[in-house]
DNA sequence: CAGACTGGTCTGTGCCGCAGACTTATTCCA
DNA sequence: TGGAATAAGTCTGCGGCACAGACCAGTCTG
């Protein structure tokens, strides 16, 4: 089995979904957000991306903060130090890749 | 939707997936090989890698001749112009992520 | 001729991505 | 003040896919 090879089959398959990809990817850059922002600026349905943040934050990676802004509900979402590792450690897979 | 956004949602699925992933960027630096070559250097089941062919044939990628060497036959794995394409524009897209 | 090997295909299962209906609470407006 | 609209999610169901392993057809070997 060569490098190449190894390198793919070892991705991190939680990160590499795209839909989770974009969510990480997104985090990593701007530290904090609500479930709002992430819904406009991935486009998913409400149900795609709650069960994403379920999975990531199985993982470790999403910390989810549940609270309020005002009386209304809010949820914040932030990358977990574990999160940001497994990103750069996933970033660096792919530049081995190629 | 920022850039790294629509990069990530436009990444081309079929090439996205790891078992795919492994087989095209194998097959674009070899050129040919058969099954069993790939069967062992994947480390995939047989049914999967199958089925990894079938649908990189449907799409397109692959191209899959059936022959014979000698008596035993052999199934010859060739990356099509359309499936080389592919493949750069997806790493391109990579590029851009980040 | 029995058993092992080559070179695959077929079938079944379980998980997962995804959409949309549903829920609860608040705010706007006529 | 009652009803529509909005916020912020959760729950449920469906379809498709990744994956493993059983199966099969032909060939070689003792």
């Amino acid at each position: 089995m060569n490098e190449t090879v190894r390198a793919i089959s070892e991705l991190n398959r939680v990160i590499h979904e795209p839909g989770r990809l974009i969510i990480v990817a997104l985090l990593a850059t701007i530290e904090e957000c609500d479930f709002l922002y992430l819904l406009h600026e991935t486009e998913m349905s409400k149900g795609n991306l709650g069960s994403h943040l379920a999975r990531l934050e199985k993982a470790g990676y999403v910390e989810i903060e549940k609270g309020y802004r005002g009386k209304v509900p809010q949820t914040l979402l932030r990358l977990t130090p574990t999160g940001r590792v497994a990103f750069d450690a996933y970033r660096e897979r792919l530049k081995d890749m190629f």
